[in-house]
DNA sequence: CTGAAAGCGCTTACAG
DNA sequence: CTGAAAGCGCTTACAG
């Protein structure tokens, strides 16, 4: 490995001179500039990052903290995310977060470990102690997909979820439908704050909430949306309509639905939330709520990038608009 | 930022027994031990990685490289990859090598910033500097999802690609397909193998290949796919099926097919490669050649680390099996 | 079993 | 404009 020193020595002037050309400092000579620049050229040479990250305070590197497993809508979200990080210079280090406190534990482990220059949650983090490294130390930190309820000076980046799942529910009603089940997650926000959005939006409109009509998924996916439709059918209570809290959700939902005879959207509408590439595309294309992806994901980075520059962390929750994108799978009841 | 002297001074012991004991190294007294571990555990200190990196020769960081834009295959297969590397305890990085030799070139000028234990490359690289560069510097590398035909002494875990689309072609002509089209990209070596495995299947058969059905894709993705056959409809030549490169592309496909009011598989056979998530739940499902995905991202990662672990880099060449997955896209020909 | 010392590859005052 | 020196936070012989 070629180090600074080498560099030093073949230019024939000090290792000290040599990281001023390296970092762009104007009080160089145009001399010993072009000779250092030669070996630089010469030998391929390039700073070895440890070593400067260890002096250094800043480290150029932002870590994206995601779920464990994954949907579509966020390796979306992901991969916008990265490009743009990577489009400001920045490094980024990602971690998995398990499910768990230990993982969680884990996690702030490895973010110790690290000198990051700014976080990006893509996913809640239960363990105080991990907001209280945060916080202690500084680092700039926003929230993407899911608002900022209990950190304070952290920003975040999102769609109002409530909102979201009360125009999609709305959808439904408006369509005449009144007896409307839900598949959908209970354990993370937005879980949460769509079944309210979507109770808050029949209460509203005085459409009756049937319990039954209500199916929790064991996982957030494909799969985990065609069994919890499987379960609704087997309770056997009649329903016209389906909000589905996302879009894979709704794909696993309907693909049931057909499997056991039913047409979409003539006997059954469904709708849902995320809007994912996929989605325009299936059959029956997917009505659903659009989330500002790349949007969200350009505001998240561009917003941690102020606070890394400023060092102020000020916090700001944003909330982005979404879009009915009114497609194939939700009808008027007939 | 609290450091190893901190702990020393805390514990009253030297900085080096502390590093002993963060290092699970044996010959510490049981009560110097007991008092490093206990101010450890009261000031939550984790060691600085920079720090490590810098005077270690080991960094236990893969770096993984990915295409620009990137297919749902492909972000299965990291998620795999990823996991599987944090599960081995690996840190990783990612890098997205964009399709042209600046874009090597700034990727290489990362690698080299980065000590990096091992590499993965889900995209082939032409620049010869970056292949010199892991040569000359003993970093164990793997291909994934594509054969070596260049370098030395680098390994690759892949399906056969020819094999595969001999395959979905054969298929197709088992099925009394005569008049066969093919939609797929040709920039990348998969994409000229699966073409070059279609030409050949037909060829065996004694089915006829047409130019004018061959179209090639301008983006590897949903909406290349239907841009693509829409070229293909354009040219108002007759064919009743479509070897689609990848699921994706068939998606775009089938979508564009349906909208010109063709019915699939009645009108149309399709068929593809890859088998993602999505496709056994897509109306029709789709009949497509199954890459163990799983496998792939495990094996691969697992070659990794024997190849670190070992320090040697002897070549291995995997090809991995795959499977004709039947589904509703394809029909025998009215 | 333990500590003092050297060194990893850089950057950053400091003095000139 | 330039170099010698100190220091970032660790690990690793070395000597005891």
């Amino acid at each position: 490995m070629i180090s600074i020193k080498d560099i030093a020595q073949l230019a024939e002037v000090s290792v000290s001179t040599v990281s001023r050309v390296i970092n762009g400092n104007v009080y160089v000579s145009d001399e010993k500039r072009r000779r250092i620049e030669q070996a630089i050229a010469e030998t391929g040479f390039v700073p070895n990052r440890a070593a400067r990250d260890m002096v250094r305070k800043s480290t150029s590197k932002v870590g994206i903290f995601l779920p464990d497993t994954f949907n579509q809508f966020q390796r979306q979200l992901f991969s916008e995310i990265a490009h743009n990080l990577e489009n400001l210079g920045y490094y980024s280090s990602f971690f998995f977060v398990p499910t768990n406190l230990r993982g969680e534990q884990t996690c702030l482990q490895k973010l110790k470990s690290e000198r990051l220059d700014g976080v990006l949650l893509l996913r809640e983090i239960e363990l105080p102690e991990f907001r209280e490294y945060l916080s202690i130390n500084n680092i700039p930190t926003v929230l993407v997909t899911f608002e900022n309820t209990a950190w304070k000076d952290v920003s975040s980046v999102h769609i109002g979820e409530m909102e979201a799942a009360g125009v999609a529910t709305e959808h439904l009603i408006s369509l005449g439908h009144r007896r409307i089940a839900m598949v959908g997650g209970s354990r993370f926000s937005y879980g949460v704050q769509r079944a309210a959005g979507f109770r808050k939006a029949l209460e509203q409109a005085g459409v009756p909430y049937y319990e039954e009509l209500t199916v929790y998924v064991e996982a957030n996916n494909i799969v985990g949306g065609s069994a919890a439709t499987s379960r609704l059918l087997e309770r056997d209570v009649p329903f016209s309509a389906v909000f589905a809290h996302t879009d894979e959700l709704a794909i696993g939902c309907i693909r049931h639905l057909k499997d056991c005879g039913f047409s979409i959207p003539r006997d059954i509408s469904v709708v849902a939330i995320d809007d994912i590439e996929m989605s325009s595309y299936l059959s029956p294309r997917l009505t659903t709520i659009r989330q500002p992806l790349k949007e969200m994901g350009r505001l998240a980075v561009s917003m941690l990038h102020d606070h890394i520059k400023s060092g102020s962390s000020r916090q700001e929750n944003i909330s982005l608009p979404f879009t009915l994108i009114r497609r194939e799978s939700t009808a008027e009841r007939l």
